[in-house]
RNA sequence: GGUGGGGUUCCCGAGUGGUCAAAGGGAACAGACUGUAAAUCUGUCGGCGAAGCCUUCGGAGGUUCAAAUCCUCCCCCCACCA
C-alpha cells in the first residue's frame, strides 16, 4: 500500500514511467538497484538538480540501493537533449574536478557508507570502448530512424543550430551505461528528467535486445516556478548546492522567495515532511502562507547544509526582516524553531555546537559580509564606492541609479546622494549594514586599528 | 568543395554611411502597492566622481571628415547542392 511509486507520485516525483505494473511489482520484490545520471558540467550541482537528488534519497529511505553516476565519459560527449544549443566540450580534467565537487555534495543527501548507494563514473567504461566493436556490437540495435523522431533531438534537429555527429551518439553511450550498470549491479531502474525519456528508453530496449530482460524507467517532470522559470534560476544565476557558491543564508532566502503558489508543491518535492502535513498547508492563504516558506526554507537548508546553518540562516532572515511565529499546527514534524529568538532550546543548541563564540555574533555571520579596516573611514568613503565593492551592485553606474533610485539604506537609512561620505561616525558597533533594494543586505564588519 | 543566408548590447530581434550607446520585446534592477508572494503602475537598464569622455554591433585591416552600416581577408553557424 505504501509503495514507493505511490509516494514519489503522490510527492510529484512522477512524469512517466515504463511499464508501471510490472515496475510496481519489482520494486515489491526487496532491494532494488537504480541509477540517475549527473552531469560533471559544472563543480557544483544545484537547485535544478535536486528533484532527482531527492528522488535517490527516498529510495535509499525505503531500503533500495541508489547508483548515483557522474558522466565523466558522457560529459565528454554532451548531453543534446532538450538543448536547444550545443553545450561546450569539456576537457577530461575539468570532467575529474567537477566530479570531486559533485560527489561532495550528493553525500549529504545520500548515504554512501557500507555500500548502502554507490557512485560510479561511466569513464571508466565509456573511454574504454573501442570503436569498432561497440558499433558492430551495440550500435545495429538503434535505428536511425527511430532516434531522429525521438523527442528530445527534435528541438535541435528543428534548429538553426542542428545537430552533429558527437551529440547524436549521446544515446547510444546513455543506454550502454544502463547495460552496464544492469550487467554488473543488477541494476534494472533509471531515473532521470523527463528530458531524458528517450536516453533511458533507448536503454531499457538495448537491454531487452542484448540480454533479453526487461528494465525500468521513470521520469522526472521538469519542475518550473509558476512564474515559468525554470527551477533554481535566479538573477545572479544558478542556486548551487555548494555552500561557497551560493551561501547557505542565500540558499534560505532562495526558498524564503517562493511563490505562494509553489509552496506546497515544492514542500513535497524537496523536503522530507509527511504528505499529510503538506496537504494542510493548501487551507493556507495570503500571509498565512509565509511561515509555510519559513519551514520549507528551513527544511531545505537542512537537507543542503545541516542543522546548523539552517538555523544560522533562520536567526539570520529573522534579524533583517523580522521573526515570524510559526504555529505547532503547521508542519508538526519539522524541527524549525518556532518563536523566533524566544526559543530558547535552538539558542543553547546553538551555542553548543560553536565553541569560542557566542551564539548571536556567531549567527550575525549568515548574512553577506566583508571586513574593513576602521582608518579607511577616517577620510570617508564614497557611498557608492563602497555598494560597488562589496558587490551588491556590478558597478559605480549601478550604485549610483540605485541610490538615486531611493534603493539604498545605510544602518536603515535611505540615502539621499550617491557620492555620500561614509566616515567614522556611521559605524555602528563597529559594523555597518547596507541594504539595496527591499532585500539585499550586505554587512560591513570594522577591524578596530591597533593605535 | 560550390551556391545562398546569417553572426548586433544578458536573451530574442530591428537597424544598410552621420540625428546610434544602437528601435521593440523579454529578462533584470529600483520605486509605489504588499506578505521578503503574485499581479499592476512608474522609472532604470555599457563604463567612468558623469562635464564630457571612453569602449561596444564575429575577428583583423582599409575607405571616409564620419562605419553596426561600404571594401578586403579571416573565423564560426545554417540551408541546399556535391
Amino acid at each position: 500500500m505504501s509503495n514507493l511509486i505511490d509516494i514519489l507520485k503522490k510527492r510529484g516525483f512522477i512524469d512517466q514511467t515504463t511499464h508501471e505494473k510490472a515496475l510496481d511489482e519489482y520494486l515489491e520484490t526487496g532491494k532494488v538497484t537504480c541509477y540517475i545520471g549527473f552531469d560533471p558540467t559544472a563543480s557544483s550541482l544545484h537547485v535544478g538538480s535536486l528533484v532527482p537528488i531527492m528522488s535517490l534519497a527516498h529510495m535509499q529511505r525505503h531500503g533500495h540501493r541508489p547508483i548515483a553516476l557522474i558522466g565523466g565519459g558522457t560529459g565528454l560527449v554532451g548531453d543534446p537533449s532538450g538543448k536547444t544549443e550545443m553545450r561546450k566540450l569539456l576537457t577530461p580534467e575539468m570532467v575529474d574536478e567537477n566530479a570531486t565537487g559533485i560527489k561532495k555534495q550528493l553525500s549529504r543527501f545520500i548515504d554512501f557508507s557500507d555500500d548502502k548507494a554507490l557512485m560510479l563514473n561511466n569513464a571508466d567504461w565509456l573511454t574504454k570502448l573501442e570503436y569498432i566493436p561497440f558499433l558492430r556490437d551495440f550500435g545495429r540495435h538503434f535505428s536511425v530512424n527511430r532516434m531522429i523522431k525521438a523527442e528530445s533531438y527534435k528541438m535541435r534537429l528543428e534548429s538553426e543550430e542542428g545537430l552533429n555527429f558527437i551529440e547524436f551518439n549521446y544515446m547510444l553511450l546513455q543506454a550502454y551505461d544502463f547495460l552496464e550498470l544492469y550487467d554488473h549491479y543488477g541494476c534494472r531502474l533509471q531515473m532521470g528528467g523527463s528530458d531524458q525519456w528517450g536516453n533511458i528508453v533507448a536503454g531499457v530496449e538495448l537491454i531487452r535486445r542484448v540480454r533479453q530482460e526487461t528494465v525500468f524507467g521513470i521520469t522526472f517532470p521538469l519542475i518550473t516556478t509558476s512564474s515559468g522559470a525554470k527551477m533554481g534560476k535566479t538573477a545572479e544565476g544558478a542556486v548551487w548546492l555548494d555552500p561557497n557558491k551560493t551561501s547557505p543564508y542565500e540558499y534560505y532566502q532562495y526558498w524564503i522567495n517562493t511563490d505562494d503558489r509553489d509552496v506546497v508543491r515544492f514542500m513535497a518535492l524537496f523536503t522530507f515532511l509527511p504528505m499529510e502535513e503538506i496537504k494542510m498547508l493548501e487551507k493556507l492563504s495570503g500571509a498565512d502562507l509565509n511561515s509555510a516558506k519559513v519551514v520549507l526554507a528551513f527544511e531545505a537548508t537542512q537537507i543542503a547544509h545541516g542543522m546548523e546553518e539552517a538555523i544560522k540562516a533562520y536567526h539570520a532572515a529573522g534579524r533583517m526582516f523580522g521573526d515570524r511565529v510559526i504555529s505547532k499546527d503547521i508542519l508538526p514534524s519539522s524541527s524549525v524553531p518556532r518563536n523566533g529568538f524566544e526559543d530558547k532550546n535552538i539558542s543553547m543548541k546553538l551555542d553548543s555546537n560553536l565553541p569560542g563564540l557566542k551564539g548571536e555574533s556567531k549567527m550575525t555571520e549568515s548574512i553577506p559580509h566583508s571586513y574593513m579596516e576602521e582608518d579607511r573611514f577616517e577620510e570617508g568613503i564614497p557611498v557608492f564606492k563602497l555598494y560597488h565593492m562589496v558587490g551588491l551592485v556590478n558597478s559605480g553606474s549601478a550604485a549610483r541609479r540605485l541610490i538615486e533610485q531611493g534603493g539604498a539604506y545605510v544602518n536603515g537609512k535611505r540615502l539621499e546622494s550617491f557620492d555620500y561620505l561614509l566616515t567614522n561616525s556611521d559605524i555602528i558597533d563597529l559594523e555597518i549594514l547596507l541594504r539595496a533594494g527591499k532585500k539585499r543586505y550586505h554587512k560591513i564588519k570594522i577591524i578596530k586599528n591597533k593605535s
